[in-house]
DNA sequence: ACGGCAACTGCGAATTCATTGCAATAAGTC
DNA sequence: GACTTATTGCAATGAATTCGCAGTTGCCGT
């Protein structure tokens, strides 16, 4: 339904690496290698990713390929509304693709991450912007709490 | 009305900085001046305070306070259940008294933060509960969006 | 193909927020 | 006043992220 993603809406169809690629590549930006294998990286398992743990799969292949590149790809993925990043609690932020972006619910005794579908929201959402004019962003935030084994 | 607090609740009252000092004793901790002027700076100004903020109070009247000092009792006040923190965003913890606790909107523009009242959140507790056997911490968390002024 | 401009990268250093180890100090108890 | 130990100051450490800069490289025009 209209739950409008954080970023703007992209403005081609974004499911694959060469789709994104020459999103890239129409916003000014160059093809480089270390920005294909990160995609690959994000493509190949769309879960949460820290930039480290990024880094170290696309290191494997390309070892040179420093912390602070991938950073910098990665802010450069979330101008173009490809990738988002959400605060799972205390911990570095993850990276995941902006179509499959969900809400969190992270357990603060034990730190596990749940996805919260978005339905749970939408009252919280509506009653948000009529009382305070607030439009949530349901997914770069997560709710801290206690899961069902740590209570 | 019975919403709980993060902390488990004291078990007496806590209006005073006498009180929390009487407390902080009882607990087998020693009442020191760094700890009053932290408690006196906490009590005169119920708002957000980042430990950053607290020590700069405190050190207006006590210079050699050291900011590992203040992170260290703000630590045991929360382990006291006085004071809770909570991360508005990306910027330092803010601190204040567990009375006052409320739950945040924070703009992920402006970056400023609004109180957000706990009944806005009832439903989606009552859901997370249900569903997923999930007690949100209504507190700790802020929800990120874009406030009136910066849509 | 080739040259050139600017985007990009590697690297290390800097930043920010918070924690920790340790020796010196001081609160509360007797 | 002496003694025990909680507390403190300080500096070092740590985690996550950002930044400056010089060297590299993608891509465009020819």
């Amino acid at each position: 339904m209209g739950v409008p993603l954080g970023a703007d809406a992209p403005r081609h169809d974004i499911s694959s690496v060469d789709d994104v690629l020459a999103l890239v590549r129409e916003s000014g930006g160059r093809v480089t290698n270390s920005r294909r294998l990160l995609l690959e990286a994000i493509f190949n398992d769309p879960g949460h990713h820290s930039a480290e743990d990024l880094a170290a799969i696309v290191q494997a292949r390309a070892p040179d390929v420093h912390l602070s590149t991938i950073y910098r790809n990665l802010e450069e993925l979330e101008r173009l509304g490809v990738v988002v990043h959400s605060h799972l609690g205390h911990g570095p932020a993850t990276y995941h693709l902006a179509a499959g972006a969900h809400c969190h619910f992270v357990c603060e005794h034990c730190g596990n991450a749940f996805k919260a579908p978005d339905e749970l929201f939408v009252g919280l959402a509506e009653r948000a912007k009529k009382q305070f004019g607030f439009s949530i962003d349901p997914h770069h935030f997560s709710i801290f709490g206690r899961c069902r084994n740590c209570q």
